[in-house]
DNA sequence: AAGTGGTCTAGACCACCTT
DNA sequence: AGGTGGTCTAGACCACTTG
């Protein structure tokens, strides 16, 4: 009988890890040329593809970097990267066990002012709907928005009731977007916002800003503004 | 001659923005089941492992569900994901063209207290070096760090040199962490903190805690904080 | 129990970048 | 100009989970 060894398959997790404790025992070491996917692929007795695939998801958590002809090589600069989920606000409330309510304070048809302009990075007004709405946790103020709505991108919005519809879950359930951007901050209570959030002026916020696109078309546009206590969670691609 | 076409090779970005145009059109709607990978692929004339692939970086942005034997659903409640890359201090202060410099006020073994065994998840205390310390940029105060090194998985950080090295750098670029975990929020400056950042007690301050694995042991906690005018950035995966 | 997504192989060609 | 990663095909088997 001949001693078949079962060929044990190689996962790309496997090849993954593998790589990586290369890295952790100091075999690669910072801003080291590593080998040719093709040639660890021989090492190990798997596929390129498998290689590729274990390399790509160390690439993308910025611990190597790729380039064509240049080959793989250990990132010199390393950087903390993890990914962000933010759900609808309602049920984020939901989640903590508490009753949802939202208050809208404004809902307007403008321009597009500066500001917004400059975050979608467009040179020509827009016309927009502005609305500005309160979230609560059980009646207490959980974040206050401020937000523009494109209407050429969403002309639907404007026949929207927002005492019944969330700007927040409606878009998010009917405008998916293909691009954002997040940004966070502190900051200390504007005077127009303070009491709103029942909160002292100059009291400490979180700042969140968030822009949406679909292709290159601006959807919508947000600061919101969060307590202390509020906290924004983030991890590493779990890969 | 035959006509032949060209036989248009299709890419598997094609493959998700078609996907993700029917989407926008209302073809699949918030909660519809999506054809099987395989009706696509037949249906596009492309194999299922392009399919698959567009499908899945459609998942891992959070627009669809996919469940072996469930199918792909698109997802009822989605949510905004984006991702989050922070570089080392030093480089951060080095882009903005400013000088970089850091301070350490403390540097001191000590046993893990409660709240860092909290973030960890671990249930015996361990022995961990303690630091304090504070980036500046143009002799401003940037960032001020509190950190805690386990030290039995980095025993090589009680001979460093810290004037010399920051935690930070040295850890990134030594100790590779296989997971984080990452929070912000809003602060008011304590009365320890806020003079060491030039600025009043309770103040506002952007509070950034992460924590690092390299497997299951812990590497590092830290808590950072940031004056106002510091901002987090992220954005939804380039994909 | 069966159907769906998940993965691996083997091979080919392509596109981009460095040398 | 050539070498590297990037992608696609075709086919097979596996693993999970739902009906």
């Amino acid at each position: 009988m001949s001693q078949d060894k079962p060929a044990p398959r190689l996962a790309w997790t496997e090849v993954r890890d593998m790589i990586r404790a290369r890295m952790a025992a100091g075999q690669y070491k910072s801003g080291d040329k590593l080998p040719r996917d093709a040639d660890i692929a021989a090492e190990l007795g798997c596929t390129r593809t498998t290689v590729h695939r274990a390399m790509n998801a160390l690439a993308s958590t910025g611990l190597v970097e790729r380039v064509r002809k240049g080959g793989t090589h250990v990132k010199a600069d390393p950087i903390t990267r993890a990914t962000l989920d933010i759900p609808i606000t309602r049920l984020e409330v939901l989640a903590q066990g508490r009753a949802y309510t939202h208050r809208v304070i404004l809902a307007k048809t403008v321009a597009s002012p500066p500001e917004v302009m400059a975050r979608f990075g467009i040179k020509a007004a827009r016309l927009m709907l502005h609305l500005q709405a309160l979230h609560l946790a059980d009646q207490q103020p959980y974040i206050w928005e401020n937000r523009w709505i494109d209407l050429e991108t969403c002309p639907e919005v404007l026949g929207l009731d927002w005492t019944q519809n969330s700007a927040n879950e409606w878009l998010v359930r009917h405008k998916a977007y293909s691009r954002v951007e997040l940004r966070f901050g502190a900051v200390a209570a504007p005077h127009d916002i303070a009491p709103h959030m029942n909160v002292a002026q100059g009291a400490p916020l979180l700042h969140i800003e968030r822009a949406t696109w679909q292709g290159d078309d601006p959807i919508t546009f947000v600061q919101s503004f969060a307590p202390q206590g509020y906290h924004i969670c983030a991890q590493s691609q779990p890969v």
